[in-house]
DNA sequence: ACCTGAACACCGTTCAAGT
DNA sequence: ACCTGAACACCGTTCAAGT
């Protein structure tokens, strides 16, 4: 029914992919959309609400049926579409770190997770601390790649170089396999399979006292 | 031996915790050393430059020496030791998802848990995959604090309420455990055993193959 | 080497005015 | 109800000038 709101909300997205989220401004916008700066604040309120609304947008695209296979293939679903929602919005894992996710829609991802964890077995009173838990790693893995703080091979090798020899002795010990390039797919896939076999061991662990 | 480098950062620390990150500008900061702006400029190279400096203080804050008790309470101590920094310093998250830690004492803390890691058992080519996991992990858990994604029951309750009852099934399942108020020390410190937990998987899956 | 001052191209937001 | 235009109090950074 706000036609104009999801207008603006699209502007602010697509200024965010071409130039950064930093480049997000009112006047930006605004101008995208063709219209005065002001004419924005009835639809999204200020800034912080333009923000919000970016996320909600975010989170809806996340939110696809996906009601097919066990609770290990749907949780491995959610995690590789957040990861690719932060490679295909890079500015975005930063902002749902920041804003607490009140949002209809994240509300509703956090139900999905749910489901999937009492699917595994995991006992109810257990179930949130999971949920952070997951989402938290997931989030935190998603933000890690798409700021930079992983960086590739390149980093450490980089790194190793600038510091006196016997001040990093573990990474002396490891030079063998820091060297070495980095499969970001298969290093997601097997932290996901060490987050399940949790799950498995919090499920087992009750139901088999 | 740059003494006026460390007095700037001094000040953009205290402008952060006084007043938040987003008022850590180049004049603010200028003002409190009680310099022109552009002064700033040979010291720190910058705001981008200066953002770095801050996270380099905040990473020397984490490395006490601590070479005390096994690998289980080292890991521990560096995880409670960040947790309170994001505690007495809530931008700072954020700030190390955002930059690439390069920074010498960055690289001294991944040490630090490359060697932890390697005197748990954990085979030499599944250490940096780990030291990923568990570092992505902590400082999740603390950025999720800090920028208020946890939020608390009440948002738990709150978000309820607002919408359709069957829309969240499995948030009525768990309504019981929904409305308790969170121990997030217990909370931590149980994530913080699962993934000792998955160290140890780790260990003797290759120990005793 | 270190700092100043003026200037440029930006911000978010308030407020009064238009239609 | 929705939008404009001018104004206010801010930004980071460049550039020329001082000592």
């Amino acid at each position: 029914v706000d036609d104009r709101r999801q207008e603006i909300l699209d502007a602010a997205l697509a200024v965010a992919d071409e130039h950064g989220i930093d480049r997000v401004s009112m006047r930006a916008v605004a101008e995208r959309v063709g219209v005065t700066p002001m004419a924005l604040y009835p639809h999204v309120g200020g800034k912080a609400g333009l923000l919000d609304g970016m996320v909600g947008h975010l989170l809806a695209e996340l939110l696809e049926p996906a009601d097919t296979g066990d609770w290990r293939e749907r949780l491995g679903e959610l995690a590789h579409r957040t990861r690719k929602l932060g490679q295909r919005h890079p500015w975005a894992p930063a902002l749902l770190f920041a804003r607490p996710s009140v949002a209809p829609d994240a509300v509703r991802a956090v139900d999905q997770i749910y489901a999937t964890l009492l699917e595994a077995g995991v006992p109810a009173e257990d179930v949130p601390r999971f949920e952070r838990m997951v989402s938290t790693f997931v989030l935190g893995f998603v933000a890690s790649e798409a700021g930079g703080r992983f960086g590739g091979g390149e980093v450490s090798r980089g790194r190793r170089g600038r510091l006196p020899e016997g001040d990093l002795p573990a990474h002396a010990a490891l030079a063998r396999w820091l060297d070495a390039p980095v499969d970001w797919d298969a290093e997601f896939a097997a932290d996901l399979d060490d987050l399940r076999r949790l799950i498995e061991l919090a499920a087992t662990g009750r139901s088999q006292p």
